[in-house]
DNA sequence: CTGAAAGCGCTAACAT
DNA sequence: ATGTTAGCGCTTTCAG
């Protein structure tokens, strides 16, 4: 493998001329830049990025924290925040924490080790003063999750108007007897619980603590909530779900139950993900604009990297969230 | 941020100890170590990863390729890789080429600036020349995408065989009008097409080559196929589907024109993912085993990168295909 | 506009 | 068992 050394031989000149040439900076003479242009070529040189990132102390790259890839939404948060990323030359580096607590930790040191110049949490197991510790290691921003006392710049939706939304639309169509399964953690969980909750009770509605399920976002939780609800005594008529996935394996057990759906129970989800459209019938959901948070995501780590000193404490940053209104309710 | 030498200075000691700690090296007091390690934990220190790498001349690091994410068949993929990834302390740098030509070799000069030691190609845009070029930086691998003439390791699935178990099926079921719907690139989508083909063949069956289909695998496809279907005079009875994203999308399409499935049209999907058993009827599909292939083919990295100097010309790897029989045909 | 030289932080001979 | 030392390949002052 050629070096810098050897392009400066062959073409002549210094290493420093070379490095000048391959970071375009300028007073170079174009004759120069042209003889290291072919030294470079003919040597098939490739600078060694290892070692450029030594020397500059940075790295160019940002690390995203993600559950796991097999949930749809993360996929589509890092296709948003990618498409910023490489207009701006960011490398992204995806790392799938499988809600452990350790990996976390592990992706954490990542900023420490100096092997990323920057870190988004799509999720947080750690409480937020461990985190708040990494920040003097490179800026730390948390999206989609979030805790509102962290002093860490935050990009989110407003989960409380969603939920709050989706279930007003319940209780209009008539429901009076609604489930609501969470999943997500930390305060956007409690957010959109919060929006339900305010829901039910502007219309004099109980909620039996029975009807409040809480389970990760799968295929598989939606099954098991609606297994249970079928247990119940006093059966409620419609199920807020946390998420499309949950929403769909509520619809598939239905189905395999013979109920209908939205006349034996409605289903209201939440996402708007391409299953969301697919499974019968489709689901009512709230739409959060996924790409849209990963794009604004990547724009303020963006502003931070370029601008370290800014007092980033505790910002908000909050994007519009719809109701999407199809079959199942 | 606290370097290796002011380590060593607190530790009294010098930095090459500090450094046979930091890498486990024996031949090192249980007394110093010991001094070593409350040194670090008192300066904070982490060992910067750049100069590690830059030193020892490798990243630890392998780069999967895939064309994007949100196909899920992708992160149940890099699932499997990774599992075997983490037990061997490599990390993956997850690129998604969106299918394109420039930047998938934008990803392989990776390997020439040794930003990774090793690269997984699931899908290939661009020719095998350019591509085997590359060996030289470091191994090179094709999982599940593969040209057969390719002098670069091949982990795959018996496409033919998947194809060809799924076609017979659907002509002991009594359909003599197939359709085919394709979509990856390739020889794999060559040998699912031959499996088909010779399926058909051996029955004595007509292929008309306007219900021979190519599209990417996505639901729109899906929807997009049973459109033409419907348009055409001697209609298909069958598809074969080439993913389950494709199938799923015409039981979806299919259905809002009213047509039961298998009676009007019987569909077979490809690889056996959640949304599989999710849409209603639930798909008669080709299981493949998603994880297994990405496990397999990081072994085969993994030995790869310890034996550099194995010839690995060509060799094809296999693994076992099943027929999940459902609802839709 | 160009070159010389220092050094980013670490590891691996080599020496003891 | 530990220390000394020479780089890994690059960029960036500082001179000129």
């Amino acid at each position: 493998m050629a070096t810098i050394a050897d392009v400066a031989k062959l073409a002549g000149l210094s290493r420093a001329t070379v490095s000048r040439v391959i970071n375009n900076h300028p007073y170079v003479t174009d004759k120069k830049k042209q003889l290291v242009y072919q030294a470079m070529k003919e040597l098939e040189y490739y600078p060694n990025s290892s070692a450029q990132r030594l020397r500059k102390q940075k790295t160019d790259t940002i690390a995203v924290l993600v559950p796991n890839l097999t949930n749809p939404f993360f996929p589509f948060l890092i296709e948003g925040m990618e498409m910023i990323a490489v207009e701006n030359h960011l490398q992204l580096l995806i790392c799938q924490t499988q809600q452990d607590k350790d990996k976390e930790l592990t992706f954490l040191n990542l900023l420490k080790t100096k092997q990323v110049d920057g870190l988004i949490f799509t999720a947080i197991k750690n409480d937020l003063e461990t985190i708040a510790s990494y920040q003097e290691c490179g800026p730390i921003i948390l999206c989609n999750e979030y805790q509102s006392e962290a002093k860490i710049p935050i990009i989110r939706l407003d989960q409380y108007k969603g939920s709050y939304m989706g279930t007003r639309f319940l209780i209009e169509k008539g429901h009076r007897n609604i489930a609501y399964c969470g999943g997500a953690e930390g305060e956007l969980g409690a957010d959109r619980q919060k929006g339900f909750m305010d829901a039910m009770k502007e219309s004099r509605l109980e909620v039996d603590s029975k009807s409040m399920f809480r389970y990760p976002p799968s295929i598989d939780s939606g099954k098991k909530v609606l297994r249970e609800i079928l247990a119940m005594e006093n059966k409620p008529t419609a199920i807020f779900a946390g998420s499309d996935e949950v929403a769909a394996g509520i619809v598939k057990e239905a189905k395999s139950f013979k109920l209908r759906i939205p006349e034996d129970i409605a289903v209201m989800g939440f996402d708007d993900l391409p299953i969301a459209e697919l499974v019968e019938p489709s689901l009512t959901t709230i739409r959060q604009p996924v790409k849209g948070i990963g794009k604004k995501t990547m724009e303020i780590m963006i502003s931070m990297l370029a601008n370290p000193s800014t007092n980033i404490e505790n910002q908000v940053y909050e994007l519009p969230i719809e109701l999407v209104i199809r079959e199942s309710i």
